[in-house]
DNA sequence: AATAATTGAACAAATGATTGTTCAACGCTT
DNA sequence: AAGCGTTGAACAATCATTTGTTCAATTATT
């Protein structure tokens, strides 16, 4: 099985020299040479500049005004500094300061499968965002492999003196308060992510209901009289809030509880194995015009179905799903309630960075419970029921 | 919209006391308090052992024997760490060894796109698990907002004085050098990922031919006579290999390259496209009894046009895509040819980790290329084919 | 002109750990 | 009993910063 025979000619050539003229302007860098004694310090800076130590300090961390410093100096400093390409080392730094700058986040596999993981990246990217835009900077913990993490992650975030931990995708009650792989107590600065049960731990939680309620609101208005609500056995607290909001606007309200065992964890699989648990109770479905889902997939699933007996979303049928990382570019877009996930992600960071600051402000975030309301989001796949079904 | 009328009993219930109790075994962490004098130094140790700082370094990190420090003080030394929960700090042992424990990992945003990220996360995954293991850890500079990545990205690294960078998701050629987030010279640790261009850094390339070319045996092998290459622009190289594979093998070797115009990026919506995509060239993908595609997506593509023409794999044509995120959920299971991602991520991880001991060692993976052959793996989607097409 | 006030910048301690060197105490030989 | 080697552990410097304090030089005040 030899490839020698395969010739292919690279998309550019370049020489070497070329390369490395490409290159001259990145001779500040001093990643991966960091070893003792190789790396600019601010000794070198002082030395260059013929000032101590101390004022390179002040002039470069501190405002030099607040010390005195003249204006002569402080140009010679910041010159020296440029010239010499001095990065001040966050260790030493840390070391002094006594922070890290570093908020761990501690997430579970769970949360990692394919068809989690778009989720889970959107939240993690906004955490990862704002904790960067305020000079901090995430340590993942991940529960990949239980086993390692538990010897390991907790050491992890110990040695490295996090300021803060955020806790993502852990169901947190009695029983899961031992799985997580990291000790905590409630004196400490952590923040929990996610609809949680009972913890003493502050926690952005979020609400389900206002996007539901809103949704049912929506489809009310659009004529739709006979509703129904698709999950799998999962979604009780979802499943009575839409109830409720169909008994409040006094609309019939089905609940449609289908057999789901999905096939596997990605997001085509999903669909498909919903498709399949739906197909069996199709007939509940069949007088309903306005169709709600769990999630996006069941949507898709429902979707499918429809498609298959000849209905068409939103001429025959209108349909709203849940979540939001897949829905946009169905066909049509679908509508959908979803949580904002960006902004949980950013208040989170925000309140994990707030208790930072110490006890004092850890106390005052003791038992915090910030809610997220879910929203609607309205696109393509809902409308006007169709005439012969209005009643 | 009020949502306060909805009662949901949690799912469990616990007081406050239980709860207090069950986290009785967290004593020991000392995550976010920190604060400067507040975290348990080896002084502290020492004052709890009786001995000077020097025995209960020499005890907790060195061999103690080494420096003949007595049975009776060592394991003094040892009750006194573990009765106070002792734990290093990774900044003082970072800033006195001169190095962080830390792999830098810059990758771009085209990374985590939702078709990507499944791929990303495998490839990224099985790094993070290698550099862990060896006591190392990530630092993740995602380019999403190419801004502030640029700003600050570079100065990231620096200042935490990183071992090494591993440079992932980029196509490093002339053009694309300038691109990258953080400069960076051949005289440092670096490693790139991926199929690459030219570049002076090291890398783990990743070879298509061989699991290209143990697929076209693997159909012959199966008694198919016409086999079709579904690619859309983009597939140059692995298009050439399969035709050469072909010709050695005296087959007829088809390439069907389709308008393929993705609607998204997630992978649902590429897989609709590619349908879309196949059916406009559905003609010249007819006699062909073996088809090859670039990825999983067209693959479940063609797939679902060939159900729309009646036409069932394995039983009518037999599919092997390329990539193996979503290939074993299908239905069938497809057939594939991969890239061995894991081992990919831990040979990278090595290198890096490597590279990490100075100069010497960086020198000596100067211009080095491993190449990572891709695998065959044999599913459900191959089978032999029907009797009419043989001709 | 002598003293006080102000400016500008250096000294030195401290952060938490490692490590080469020193030094005291003990047991052994002669 | 004096000298010597060995054992066990402390001293002190070092890593790159920050920061409270000191101190010399300059300018202002009487």
């Amino acid at each position: 099985m030899r490839t020698a025979w395969i010739f292919l000619p690279e998309q550019g050539e370049f020489t070497t020299a070329e390369f490395a003229q490409s290159q001259t302007w990145c001779w500040y860098s001093q990643a991966g040479r960091h070893h003792p004694g190789m790396s600019i310090t601010i000794a070198d800076v002082a030395r260059e500049a013929g000032t101590s130590i101390t004022t390179v300090s002040r002039v470069l961390s501190d405002q030099g005004d607040a010390y005195r410093i003249s204006e002569p100096t402080q140009s010679l400093v910041v010159a020296a500094a440029k010239r010499l390409g001095y990065r001040p080392s966050y260790h030493a730094k840390s070391l002094k300061a006594g922070k890290s700058q570093t908020i761990g986040l501690v997430y579970n596999s769970a949360s990692l499968a394919p068809g989690n993981l778009a989720y889970s990246a959107t939240i993690i990217g906004a955490i990862d965002g704002a904790v960067r835009h305020a000079g901090y900077h995430l340590l993942l913990i991940a529960d990949k492999n239980l086993y390692e993490v538990l010897e390991t992650g907790s050491a992890f975030l110990t040695d490295r003196r996090v300021d803060a931990v955020v806790v993502f995708g852990y169901v947190l009650h009695r029983y899961n308060v031992h799985k997580l792989p990291i000790p905590l107590t409630t004196e400490q600065a952590v923040v929990v992510v996610e609809r949680v049960g009972k913890t003493m731990f502050p926690t952005v939680e979020m609400d389900p209901a206002p996007g539901i309620i809103a949704g049912v609101a929506h489809l009310v208005e659009l004529g739709h009289r006979q509703l129904a609500w698709v999950t799998g056995a999962e979604g009780s607290e979802r499943t009575a809030i839409f109830l409720a909001a169909c008994l409040q606007q006094g609309v019939i309200g089905r609940l449609v509880e289908v057999d789901l065992v999905p096939l596997g964890t990605h997001p085509s699989e999903l669909i498909f194995s919903a498709a399949r648990a739906v197909t069996a109770r199709y007939a509940e479905l069949d007088k309903a015009t306005g169709i709600m889902c769990f999630n996006e997939f069941i949507a898709l699933g429902v979707q499918q179905v429809l498609r298959e007996h000849g209905l068409e979303v939103p001429r025959d049928r209108s349909l709203i799903g849940f979540d939001d990382l897949y829905a946009e570019l169905a066909l049509p877009p679908l509508t959908v309630v979803r949580f904002p996930l960006a902004d949980i992600g950013k208040r989170v960071a925000e309140m994990a960075i707030a208790m930072t600051e110490g006890p004092a402000a850890i106390e005052q975030f003791r038992g915090r419970r910030e809610t997220s309301p879910s929203l609607l989001i309205i696109r393509g796949s809902t409308g006007a029921p169709p005439l012969l079904a209005v009643r």
